[in-house]
DNA sequence: GTGGTCTAGACCACT
DNA sequence: GTGGTCTAGACCACA
């Protein structure tokens, strides 16, 4: 699986390197028990910081999707809580479809996109 | 509608007060046409900054929800563009999504998550 | 010939009045020595201020486009410069221009924007 | 390239930021890729407020014609839509025609003032 | 009284 | 060291 940062973009590198490997995960392309590459090996091949790097482990470690091993680096192992999971979405996508709804998108509509983004997780091909 | 800012939160005020405006808008407290404070008076109200205010005015302006009026300060006024709503709309909850992947949370239950939101938005009684 | 405001415009009440009757005087819709309204009558016309119509009608003024008199009002009267005319436009476009060359805009199509605007102006129908 | 800034002007600071960058784009002194001086930097060179420095990225990045890079500043990156700036164009020199043929000014004598820019533009030396 | 602009100085997150 | 955010206080153009 590639990782890759857009240099240009607005969005912090390392919250970029988390999503990609949150959308690894949910693509099926990383599994539970794989392990990332090294920091230092990550850092080297897309140019950043190793400190990013490491920044963006931790949140994923924080967050429940990795666990941090001394000799082994980061392995994926997911902390389910669903529950809490569903909390955190709550807020995450509330304001997103407050301005969906300010800009005409109807219900219907927004349960389009929902599919439309499980069909593109489910049939990922390296884009 | 009140409009208030949580000192704890990470997010920035601006960004607080542009969620909270854009809320307003979708659950129909805030009706086009309406204007809002004038800045001076908002960051009063709230004991913020002035330019903070602005900041938040401006990017809703940016992003086609209000109009900046000499005389009335800023006024509601939608600019829909729906089409483009829903790619940005995607971009917004496709991240939300894989996390909730990862967590277990089934497509039903986001659908079941969505209407929840739109319910929310729907009977929003001041809270 | 109509007068009228953008309220929501970022340009200011009295340069868009300016504009206006520049453009009516470029499409023969005012003709020199016609009058223009009086200042307390298109105020309350569109609804604005007496001051800003004023002002407007100054800066027509000092730029030679009208002649105010006491008890006619502003009556249409070019002061033709045509050197100081053409430096003018020169400083007036030049930016524009190397916006468009950075939007890959080339000579050609600017040209037959020119074309275009003479057209439009020749041939002005209230729109 | 050179930077600076005319106190007594009535464009703002911003503005002659961003107009003087563009022109150095179109002229072919700064280049796809170039990064332009830090904003810190370049308020301490001509004198003027980090903020106002800012201002004018922002507007560039705004308008397309930069992007901002966490690690080296702001970068010169072009984001051509043609279609737009050809609209955009026609607004900006529009008024300024209109102005130009009250004073006499003939078509030819317009397209010879822009092939007068265009050279002018084209054999750009820092004047 | 309104927003627009500019200055000054501060802290923080990211790299 | 970089931009992002926030505060504070000032002047000006516009309405």
């Amino acid at each position: 699986m590639i990782l890759s940062i857009d240099f240009n973009s607005d969005e912090a590198f390392y919250i970029q390197l988390r999503n990609q490997i949150i959308i690894g995960i949910a693509t099926g392309r990383i599994r539970e028990g794989d392990s990332l590459p090294s920091v230092r090996q990550l850092a080297d091949n897309i140019s950043i910081n190793m400190h990013t790097v490491n920044k963006a482990y931790s949140v994923l470690k924080q967050e429940g999707f990795v666990k941090l091993d001394r000799r082994k680096g980061a392995i994926i192992s997911l902390d389910v809580d669903k529950q809490r999971g569903l909390e955190e979405m709550k807020e995450e996508i509330a304001v997103a479809m407050a301005k969906g709804i300010c800009k005409g998108i109807r219900r219907e509509e927004v349960h389009r996109l929902v599919d439309e983004i499980y069909e593109l997780f489910a049939n990922w091909e390296e884009n």
